[in-house]
DNA sequence: ATCGTAGAATCGTTCAACAATCCCACAAAA
DNA sequence: TTTTGTGGGATTGTTGAACGATTCTACGAT
């Protein structure tokens, strides 16, 4: 039955538009198209072999994932979040990952595991000194958070929050070590979860964002 | 200082499918246009003078809004809200509500009497027996709560939610009602406040949020 | 150095066209 | 009767070109 919905899920995967969206999320992520660059249509359409109208309806999706910003009759720019929006963004986050947090004795196993395992690997990972997925394990960690509300709709907006906050660390040049300074953090707060004491694990939380919030807003209004 | 703010926004203003986009989700909203209904391209594109290109643009932006659904090659369709959408609503409301209410004490004047300030103005109407504009009342009531956690981030997704919900009340025939019966609670919740009692508000909005949900859900699910 | 202006570059929007896909009705087969 | 092809017709997906409107750039005047 899952390979059935997952051929589905490929079927609808037709649009270029969609494709092409795609493509150029994942170039911006990996910092090939760096924060504050203009995507010029012609230059993109050309390159990629779609038309202007294409590519601008590709476009439409990524301002709406936040991965770029519009500008009127100027074009569009890969997103440069300000220390402003670094504020916004983890206000945010406190409130979502916070609230969902609080539900840690009200849902499934299987969504507490979702909390539990990317930090387990993380930190088996780095007892190795290998910090390769550190940062996506990080993310991971916080998506498991989020999870545990059970609404999709949560879960979508908190991938826009944490898309835009790998183009602020982009900024600040300081994607690996951010997650890696991060780790322990995480440690402590599956520790306290365990332990049963979910307030605890919320004020750690909380700590976590204060902290992470100060360090990459400093690092972006001195740049 | 606000004029020129306010001239800038209406300068910026300018893009054609800004404005279809703003008129389509007026008539949705105000039920003009049905929830399942499909907007033809050409129908819609010939009645506002339009192109197709530059009315696909704005069905884009509605999308992203959640108002209009886009199925590919089908076409889009005013937003047909499920009973599961709406438990996955209300379980990102709790989440979202819940802990913006929880920063009560933290916020400023200003930010407390954005929440106040709505349910006064409906108790006062409904005193007089005057209902017409218990539903914006209402939603203003629970923008304001989320406006206590100071994202704008946050507020958007909320409004996208509240949007979706108000299809929602469309599909059940019961847009006025359902806030006319919760503005009870709303004032429970300012009272409970006001005395100081943060932790108890916040189990009113969540026991709004399980009668509001259940309510609603069985409309749909029945219909 | 500041300001204004002409020209180039780019975006916003429209139009026309065609391929790809979906929908619907009708006929054939079990 | 129900199911299963199988057409044609309608609609969407995508392209390319075109032109007015806006922005940017560079050059020259003050």
């Amino acid at each position: 039955m899952s390979t059935l919905a997952q051929s589905k899920s490929d079927l609808e995967r037709a649009s270029t538009a969609q494709k092409v969206a795609d493509m150029l999320r994942e170039r911006v992520l990996d910092g090939e198209l760096e924060p504050g660059l203009r995507l010029s249509e012609e230059a993109i359409g050309g390159a990629l072999g779609v038309s202007r109208n294409t590519l601008r309806e590709a476009f439409r999706l990524l301002t709406r994932d936040r991965i770029l910003v519009h500008e009127h009759s100027r074009g569009v720019f890969v997103r440069r979040p300000t220390s402003e929006d670094v504020c916004d963004l983890y206000a945010a986050r406190r409130v979502i990952e916070g609230g969902s947090l609080r539900l840690w004795n009200d849902v499934t196993e299987a969504q507490r595991e979702a909390v539990r395992a990317p930090v387990r690997q993380a930190v088996a990972r780095a007892e190795k000194n290998d910090f390769s997925k550190t940062g996506s394990a990080n993310i991971q960690f916080h998506r498991g958070i989020v999870g545990l509300a059970g609404s999709v709709r949560l879960s979508d907006e908190s991938d826009r929050l944490f898309a835009e906050l790998m183009l602020a660390f982009r900024v600040a040049r300081e994607v690996d070590a951010f997650h890696r300074t991060y780790l322990p953090w995480n440690r402590r707060i599956v520790e306290l979860l365990n332990k049963g004491t979910v307030d605890e694990a919320v004020g750690q939380l909380d700590e976590y964002f204060d902290a992470a919030e100060q360090d990459l807003a400093s690092r972006l209004t001195a740049d």
